[in-house]
DNA sequence: CTGAAAGCGCTTACAG
DNA sequence: CTGAAAGCGCTTACAG
């Protein structure tokens, strides 16, 4: 049982489903890839001999020989962010059913982890590259460039130069949770975020201007922490800026977890939620519309985004070239009980 | 740059990186994997050469080659049960310096798609696979016995005949459960749970059994639903529970997002917890600790078990058969407020 | 519409 | 300790 030393696999091969089916390997090859100038009758007869035999195509062999894998490779910052499973799933879902094996790259946040899990990648000639946002070393920019392997950017929206891009203006939706608190009369709006990553800086932003705009504005109500996000820490981190600043009125929180986690805080400590502070989360995790107060936030599509991106990345490999090189999938703010 | 239509792949190869060392490619292959048996001042300039050259091996070749590729398969059951995303972690931290590649199949519970992956992946001729649990169709037990690759089986504990496995008793830990409820003092004591794959109703037993046995078991307090396992679902079947029996004053959850659930709504509906209702729920993730009130969880050991099986993995793969075949990790009680 | 030849980039098995 | 030859299982490129 253990080949251990052995050359073969012991596994049927192209050559023993020709032979069975009575065409050359070739003509097999062919009747099985679902090339159209082979004889339909032909086609049959492979394609039964194929599974007499368990015939399935040695992926090695095959990729050696094209100089091209059928796999693509999805690089994501992390896994325990229950949003980028959702978003994997919508790739898996789109790149399955096409027979394309999708291989995940999980980076860590860390960009020199990114760039090496780039260059292991790509010596597995992948297809495509499914990326996380736009910023990246030098290096790994070049590489990807040189390799030619077409690639379509997620979660952020990129200008034409950047390539392709899937995704929603996280800037604009740092100003609708402004907008939101804003209306609802806050005075004193706080920020809360973790992780730092390129995207909440972004959405960070957004709410600055909206607030600076409004002249309400309060840089002391800013309180980032590089931790990566989570539900423990949203609650010390509210606790905190409570403690220093007992007036602010409506918070906005760069990640569900943190929201949650200040929700439960808040229960603890009897901070009245939304009476004394309004709270507004951002993705609309699961556990959001659960909470007490079920929390307000802002829905993203990171579904729709894996599902267009993956769709965009297949018309990328059929020749379609860039039908819409910047797709915007929006954002939606979801009004519950703590707003 | 689009190669459409190439033999080669443009990136430099094997001989390339031997012809500028001066040495055979053969000797330039095994100075680069570190075998042992070339000079070492031959070694340094290969390695020199590579790095020059930047020079990544092509795994197809390698793979085709060898009758064995670099990579080992991972099979789970969900990607959105935070569990298992933390055991893939623990995997990939064990493999990924070792140089293997980890590739990921979730099979959404479903034991058919379970036997497409794995008919697929063994076509890539993994190093070695690790499986999630022992309950799979015969045919893909077939398939992976003829395959001879070496398997290791996560979460369960089997027996010797089974193969090799790393995990803890669900079974006992469904009894800690019930024990512990009992010594709290609860009569009336309910059980709630979702997904119901085989893990669960392994605990469901333990708990049964446990119950039975001091004379406390109730069947119309055991709840199970087929749906998958989510912190609304916990809210719903909770409130279920309860408009049928008001007397249950102890509740048993198969997992933490249903306990979540439940002690939330808990708080919606102003049940006591643990006065009215005593709850615990199972694998303590991450948010059952800041819960209101903190829900007391039996904490299982999801990395330790990746950790573990990958290095079972390896150990078989060096040849080190069977140190300890089935590896108990246990589970741990941890008391907190709901209960 | 079908096939014989060559080759993808490595490693195995055998010599020396 | 090193290397020339052969081969892994496919597909490309070229004929017919």
């Amino acid at each position: 049982m253990t080949r251990i030393g052995s050359r073969t696999t012991g596994r049927p091969t192209l050559a023993e489903v020709a032979r069975l089916s009575g065409v050359s390997p070739i003509t097999a090859s062919r009747a099985l890839r679902g090339i159209s100038t082979v004889a339909p009758e032909l086609v049959e007869k492979v394609k039964q001999a194929a599974t007499t035999l368990g015939y399935v195509a040695n992926p090695a062999a095959r990729a050696l020989a094209s100089a091209q894998s059928e796999s693509i490779v999805v690089l994501i910052p992390s896994l325990s962010n229950q949003l980028f499973i959702e978003t994997l799933e919508a790739v898996h879902e789109v790149m399955r059913p096409r027979g394309l094996e999708v291989l995940i790259g999980n980076y860590h946040y860390d960009i020199a982890e990114e760039e090496n899990l780039i260059r292991n990648y790509l010596a597995y000639q992948p297809r495509g590259m499914l990326l996380t946002g736009f910023d990246r070393s030098d290096a790994a920019k070049q590489m990807l460039a040189a390799s030619g392997v077409p690639c379509v950017h997620m979660m952020e929206l990129g200008v034409q130069e950047q390539g392709m891009s899937v995704g929603f203006s996280q800037h604009q939706a740092g100003g609708a949770a402004a907008q939101h608190l804003l209306e609802r009369g806050c005075q004193r709006l706080g920020f809360i975020a973790a992780q730092l990553d390129p995207r909440v800086m972004q959405r960070a932003e957004g709410f600055r201007q909206a607030l600076v705009d409004a002249g309400r504005y309060a840089s002391e109500l800013q309180l980032l922490s590089s931790q990566p996000s989570s539900i423990g820490l949203g609650g010390e981190l509210f606790r905190q800026l409570l403690a220093q600043h007992a007036d602010v009125d409506g918070i906005f929180f760069c990640n569900d977890d943190l929201a949650q986690g200040a929700i439960l805080e808040a229960l603890r400590l009897g901070v009245k939620v939304p009476q004394q502070v309004a709270m507004v989360g951002f993705n609309d995790l699961p556990a959001s519309a659960h909470m007490v107060p079920r929390l307000t936030s802002i829905r993203t599509p990171r579904a729709a985004i894996g599902r267009c991106a993956a769709q965009a990345l297949l018309g990328l490999l059929d020749g379609k070239r860039g039908t819409v090189h910047n797709q915007d999938l929006g954002f939606e703010l979801v009004v519950r009980e703590s707003s």
